[in-house]
DNA sequence: TGAAAGTTAACGAAAAGTGTTTAAGCCCAA
DNA sequence: TTGGGCTTAAACACTTTTCGTTAACTTTCA
């Protein structure tokens, strides 16, 4: 009803973890074995994955898709084709070339191999200007 | 496995809502009841709520406690309480005092009556000067 | 290489979440 | 007052998640 989406244990694991203690010492801790506390860390890593998709979606909910960039584009393109669809639509993208490559690497690291998109990203953005990747 | 909080019935209901549909038409569309579809849109927004929760712990795992703003405190001392809070341990806040304020409403508006802030807030403070209110 | 740290797979029991229905209720404008 | 839009509660079948165990596997590093 009122907390978010870990569980107690789950928090209490990532306390432990962020003070640098081992599995092993945590498991020791809570009275079980390190494989669990390696489960519960990764279950609570998986939460906070979903929550961040999900609030990706809130974003896209706003948004209006832009245009795709395909797989293999050059990461230094990226700007010149966004620039330009929004062009065209009348929207003034809120951020410089720069932010914007560095927006694409945060919110889609799995996605840039060195230089190249290694995936199609779909780009969304809203009346203001802002850009979601998706 | 891949996706976030939101059920796909989830977002359903959320993208023809935003769409402005009534309850009623969805649930038609969708072939349910209304009520049905207004629980769905509940949870929906339940979820949403967990999300940001779960990033906000997540932030408050790299924060220390600065202080705690009391019950009752005008809105518009709470700026000078936190600059004052953060000298003292010699980290300079991000934030001037109007954004900081905006944040405050931003993440706790349920807080925030007329120039009052109607619960205790306990604030955190990153070493970078990032604030959360917790 | 050896030891400690971490990961994975398979399984079970308990708990929590979801979609539904039905039936009742609230608020507000015509 | 009626009707439309919305909310709520209880109950249900169903699915997913969580925490836990055991045992084997990989990684890291002195």
């Amino acid at each position: 009803m009122k907390d978010g989406l870990l569980t107690d244990r789950q928090m209490e694991v990532l306390r432990y973890r962020k003070q640098g203690l081992t599995q092993q010492q945590i498991a020791d801790i809570i009275s079980t074995s390190k494989a669990n506390v390696c489960t519960i860390e990764k279950s609570a890593m998986e939460n906070i994955r979903r929550a961040k998709e999900t609030l990706e979606f809130l974003y896209t909910l706003d948004a209006t898709q832009l245009c795709t960039i395909p797989n293999g584009t050059d990461l230094f393109e990226v700007p010149a084709i966004v620039f330009r669809e929004a062009e065209k639509i009348n929207i003034k993208v809120k951020y410089d070339t720069i932010s914007l490559i560095n927006r694409l690497r945060e919110s889609k690291a799995q996605c840039c191999k060195a230089r190249q998109v290694c995936e199609d990203i779909v780009v969304y953005i809203t009346d203001q200007g802002e850009i979601y990747f998706g």
